[in-house]
Order: structure tokens, then sequence, then C-alpha cells
DNA sequence: AAACGGTGTTGCCTCTTACGCAACAATGCG
DNA sequence: CGCATTGTTGCGTAAGAGGCAACACCGTTT
């Protein structure tokens, strides 16, 4: 197995930048990036298409993909002979995904959250009409009262309430908002077009601040935690008094409840959005530190030039 | 890298006419065997442990799970030691699982469903010789555990896997039922002869009810969903507890769910047919010609394609 | 404490195996 | 009907993977 030193006639031979952290498989790590390019290109990807990317050789990219498809992980598409990803990943990730539940799976982003924001940070999820804490995690300040586990609040007039809102289908949205919306507050909304508004804005970036909406005196910012099939499954919200939450605290806890909701995300599976086709080559905007660690699926490809012609190859030689 | 020979020390290393099916990647293989593993035993699973139960050596199968773990597809405890699977796979499934138009095409059907019936809503797929979960939105009463997505459930005992095995054309459905059938409970259907006429009689009224023959406490009602080539392309189930389900609740939800079947059918082109005479003509469904069985899965495994429909590509306009 | 059985990781050396090559089928297109 | 492009496969080679064993770490036991 010789590795292809894809064009790049330096003469740095030994300069190469360590090699794999340590005893790493070179043929499961293709693998991997293999699988993750699917990710970033389109549903279906061909053998030829995928060397180019990965710069690796049609015959690599063809017997890897033969291998992933006797283990199930992608299934060839008869008719086009191109692959897509099968649905054993799905059984493993089933697994991955049951044997940590929403509320330890979102844990250590809620302590992580509550000391960063130095408020207390809480977990909601839909149950009937109503929102649900099912977790929360105390700022350092002694101020209580501001929920716990188990308490039930007001879809329209919470942090955590609003997101969930956003969960429910258009259909069942405008059936939900023909009740009577009670005010607990002068600034409850109780309005159906400024709820829907509202929503609207929530979704379009990623937070929704809640003022004294139920309980005066106190303030929150929510956000919207999607999972895999990118549907609402709960939300996270940040909260404590209004008067220390200042409008300059509320934007660094919006931004920061917004990045944390986008992170629990995409630990349930959630993925940003299918780039279609784009030849979209911008660096991802969130990287989260554990996601560095993983091999970008970029990091060799750089030089996709194979284009038919004098095969790489050689080099140094 | 040397095959360690696991046992079996026959002395034909030349005369190999030719290895596995065609050229493997041995060290992926393992990796993916690997994964597996873990569905297998418990949640989390320890070098050592790991490397019994596949006859590999530890550092090995360390070497494996660090390349593994760098690409995100387990995660190891830092308590312990030992490792889990990991988020990568929920996201790669998340794509699995969404990039089929089925799922996207059936996901308001089966909430409607999951609504009307008050339980459990199913969507599965034909994989392997199993019935996949592909999506499911549970019903209000919180008895879930009734699977979950990317969960496998055997073909000959399930409401997801009758239906699926309604699909196989009949050379490979008689191939099939030339295994020995497992039984799971008392009420398992074993026999050959039986199962004939079951898939009969639910291909006649639409629907099948199966209570306890793979969980006892279990019983679900489910119906084939055909795509415009008039084959089954997908089951949908309603599935509860059985004392929940009487007779007449079963009736109520065979009828919801044939309907349902009909009008998912109906969404993926599907129109019945207009005079019942020819029948037995399937043609072969699609078979890629390297794909075949999965190494795991134990004996012939008939895998048809999943094709979900005219693969048009863009999903939702 | 010290010794023990248990884990998971790593350097080295060897041999196997995965890779590159190129010839080969199989479609799609002009 | 060629031409261009796809995916697959046999072959030979050397590079990478695996076995071995020493090592670093625990948590228990003497």
């Amino acid at each position: 197995m010789q590795t292809e030193t894809v064009s790049d006639g330096n003469a740095e031979a030994e300069l190469r930048p360590r090699r794999s952290p340590s005893g790493s498989i070179q043929s499961v790590e293709r693998a991997i990036l293999l699988l993750k390019e699917f990710g970033l290109s389109g549903p279906e990807l061909g053998v030829t298409e995928a060397s180019k990317r990965l710069g690796l050789h049609k015959s690599t990219v063809s017997r890897l993909l033969g291998t992933l498809e006797r283990g199930g992980f992608v299934e060839q598409i008869s008719d086009t002979r191109r692959y897509r990803l099968g649905l054993q990943l799905a059984s493993l990730a089933g697994l991955a995904v049951t044997q940590l539940d929403l509320s330890s799976a979102a844990r250590p982003y809620l302590v992580n959250l509550a000391a960063q924001s130095e408020e207390t940070a809480t977990l909601s999820v839909l149950d009937g009409d109503e929102a649900v804490n099912i977790d929360q995690v105390p700022g350092p300040h002694p101020v209580k009262d501001l929920g716990w586990i188990g308490r039930r609040l007001p879809l329209h007039a919470s942090a955590g309430g609003k997101p969930l809102l956003a969960s429910l289908s258009a259909e069942q949205l405008e059936r939900w908002l023909q009740q009577p919306l009670p005010a607990y507050t002068e600034r409850t909304v109780t309005s159906p077009e400024q709820l829907r508004r509202e929503l609207q804005e929530m979704l379009a970036c990623g937070y929704v601040i809640v003022s004294e909406e139920y309980e005066p005196g106190l303030t929150a910012v929510g956000a919207p935690v999607y999972d895999y099939h990118r549907e609402i499954v709960a939300s996270i919200t940040i909260s404590g008094p209004t008067f220390r939450l200042h409008p300059e605290q509320l934007e660094t806890a919006a931004r920061l409840i917004k990045d944390t909701a986008e992170r629990i995300s995409a630990r349930l599976g959630y993925t940003p959005q299918q780039t279609s086709e784009r030849k979209d080559t911008r660096p991802y905007p969130h990287v989260s530190a554990r996601t560095a660690r993983h091999w970008d699926a970029r990091q060799q490809v750089v030089q996709t030039g194979v284009a038919a012609g004098p095969t790489n190859g050689e080099t140094r030689g």
C-alpha cells in the first residue's frame, strides 16, 4: 500500500507533520472519510467522484465501498451504480442514541451553560400542552424559584415553551392558537399573530428572549434543540432576574445558548443542512473543539487536480 | 499485517482459488464487525472484551478503536476507559434515513396515524433479511421501548416484517423459507405453510395483525406500502401493549392503517391495479450485482434494493 | 506498602495485505 | 457505431497493519 502523495513534489518527505497521532489504521481512516463525504456532498456518490474528492484512486475507493456495502454501511443503487448511505448505520446510531437519552446527552452542556452564563440553565420538553423542565443546573447566584425539574410552564409565555411551540406542525399550531391564551402579566404575548411572528424570528436567529411574560422580574433566553430528523425535540433556556440580565448580558447569553443548542443538536445527530451540490468549500462556521479533533474530510484533499492526465503518482522517486 | 489464523490452521495457503467475495479490505471489515459488536453486546465495550469476542488481538482492537474514535464513530468513556458508539454515527444515520425520500414522504402520515390511533406509528423497510425501522412517531401514551429508529426486527414475527416478506419474489420467498425460523414466543408463526397463508391473506385484505409473536405483551397492526412500480417498498405499523389493543381497537386500527398505507402508496405514485389478473410475474427486484450478503448475517440474504422511488434527486422542491 | 491481576496503549519488526497500475466490462452520449 | 466515462478486477510490490511484548495504570487483595 503506497500512499499516493498527491502531487506536491516538495522535498519534505520526512516533514510530514506527524503521521496520524498514533497508530491509526489508514484504510479504516479512509473508509470513515469516505462515509463522511456522503454528508458533505449529495445523497449519492459515485466511485470516480469520491475518488477525486478524497484524492484516492478509483480502485481504492471501489474496494472501500465494496467492503462498506458488504457491511451494510452503504448500498449501491442498481440503476446508476452509485452509492448511498446504508441502513446499517441507522441501526448502530439507534443504539448510540438510545443509550444516552436526551437529558444525559444534554447535561454536560447545561452545566457548561450555567457556568458560563452564571445563570440557571434548564432543559425542557413538550408534554401535552405544556413545557416541562426535565433537567436544570442552577447558576451561582442564589435566586431560586426559577423553576424546578418537573415544573410545567405555558408554551406561549416562556422561553422554554416558545421553541417547543415551534415544534408543532403548522396545522397543530393553528389549532392550538385557537384557544384563548391567558395573559399572566402585562407583557404576555397573547396575540396569535404576534406569536407566529415571534416563532418565525426565533427559527431564523436561533434563540428567543422572553422577559416577564409569565413572572414579573424574570427574564430568560431560550433556544430550540433539534434531533437528527431536524425536528425540535427540546429547548434549553438561561433564566434569571431581569435586573441582572441587561441588554449586554442578554446578547452574550443569546449567543451562548444558541451555540449550545447547536452542539446538543449535533450530539443528537442533527446535521446543519444538506448543501445540495453547491461547490461550497467554505470551512464550516461552527466547529466544536471535539469535532475538530476528527480528521477533517478535506485535510488531505486540497489538491484534487488529478484531472485525467499524468497520473500524479511518482513525484519523488 | 498478518492474519491471525484464528485456529483453523489448514495448510492451503496457496491453494485458495479465490478468497473473500472479491477484494475486501480486511481492516475495514474488522472495523465494521467491531462496531456491530457493540450492538450484540452491551452499550459499552472494552478493548480486551472486544478482542476476545472477535478473536483479534488487543493491540489490533485498540488501534481500530482509536481510529474509529478519531472519526467520531465511537467515544471513549474517560472513567472506565471503555468505548461506546459515538455521535458521528447518528449524524450519518440521520442522513441515511432522511435521504430516502420515502421517509419524508411518509412522515406526515405517520404523525397523523399516531395521533389518530393514539399508539406508536412506525415505518420500516427491508434491509438484508431483516426489517429496519426508519421512522417512528410515538403515541401519546408513555409506553416506549416499542422500538427505535434503526431497530431491526425479524421478518416473520413482526407486523412491520410480514409485509416486507411479501415483497420478495416467489422464488426468493421460497428460498428464504427454507431456513429454520426461530420462535421468539409461543405465538410465533414458524411454519412456512402458515406464513404463506398469512401473506396471502394480508395481500388480500391490506393489513396484518401480529400479536405477541416477538415480544410478549406487544401487539401491532401492519400494512404494506407500494411504490409506482406496484412493488412493496415499505411497511407501516401501529403498535402498542396488547392490553390496550382490544379487538375493537384493532379493527379501527386496521382500517386506519390500511387507509394510511394506501395514501402513502398513492403519494409514491402507486395506482391501484385496474384488472387483477396477473399477479406473480414480479420482476426481479433490483439486486446489485455485487451486493449480496453482509458477512455477519447468517446464511443467505436476499437483499432487495430499497429503491424508494424514481431517485429523482431533489427531495422537496 | 507491596504484590497482584486487570485494564488499555505503544515501539519495534516482520510479513501480509492493501494499494496503484492498467486492462477490462458496461453504459451513456454524440 | 465508436468515443468517453463509468465501476470492477488480476497482478506485483512495498507500505502498512498486526503480533508480540514491554509498559503505564488502576482497583483489590495479601
